[in-house]
DNA sequence: CCAAATGTAACCATGTCAGTTACATCAGAG
DNA sequence: CTCTGATGTAACTGACATGGTTACATTTGG
């Protein structure tokens, strides 16, 4: 399968706070959030609570203005650190139930796989580690209306 | 989530089959290859399916001796093309409905994201291309027993 | 105290994955 | 020509993940 969309979903709230929050002291209700994602306020505060344990956003409680900031600045924010905070399971799965480990495939090919699939995924990631929210801010306005 | 597993069970059906049928003109049915990677064989020869359509294994239907072997060369075969012929699906998904048009980050993360997907997809995939079935079969067989 | 939020549980619909059973089909061996 | 060992595939299932929804206790500024 693919790697969740609620991986998508994060990097929108972010950026989103990014825009609204960076220069000031305001918070954002996860309702306003919602409509900017089109999706329910319930599952926007589900990933904003992953994103606040990973110490990535800030959260408000209790009366007017209540809502999420972004705990550190956007340019300190990498694609990948969203991604370790919200992706828990390694990219590539190995069996279900172990091989039979009485035939030579069977026996070695898990360990063989496991260092192929690491520096896939490492690969990966060093992609992501090189772009910022900041980065990702500046690219969203930069093509507001843009289809491709 | 992550890549399934199939794709870890496609790969120990080609290693298997490079060790068994590469150099002679055996093929090996489905019960066999199911009895390596433990699991049954209709499953297996689902994906056996997947991979004689991308051209990967050959089939050999009735009567005694019938069964798979490999199309073409073991180092012939890259765990990219393996990728490609199970994994159809992009890594990463985008939302499931399109965010807010009327938002300035709705209007253009999608856009904004799909670069940022697409590069970390492709660093991926070149790990893939670099290692063939042959290569996985002879660390393989250089692991047998070992746990890590 | 009121109002506006968060935090979270509970439940649901949907979809995917892999296991299983069943059976039609194929083709070599005798 | 039949027997036999296999493929090809449909159908059903259980388990699980995901995200949508409702509901409500909790928090805290005004």
């Amino acid at each position: 399968m693919a790697i969740v969309s609620r991986y998508t979903v994060a990097l929108h709230i972010l950026t989103l706070l990014g825009l609204i929050t960076e220069g000031n002291d305001t918070f954002v209700p996860s309702d306003r959030i919602a409509a900017s994602v089109n999706t329910n306020p319930v599952f926007i505060r589900r990933v904003l609570g992953t994103l606040r344990k990973a110490g990535l956003v800030s959260v408000q409680r209790g009366g007017t203005g209540a809502g999420w900031r972004l705990a550190r600045h956007p340019g300190e924010i990498t694609l990948l650190d969203v991604y370790r905070a919200i992706v828990q399971t390694p990219l590539f799965e190995l069996h279900h139930s172990t091989p039979n480990q009485r035939c030579v495939i069977g026996r070695g090919i898990q360990s063989a796989l496991k260092d192929i699939y690491e520096n896939s995924e490492t690969a990966m990631k060093r992609e992501l580690a090189q772009v910022t929210v900041a980065d990702l801010l500046r690219e969203t306005v930069a093509r507001k209306g843009r289809n491709s």
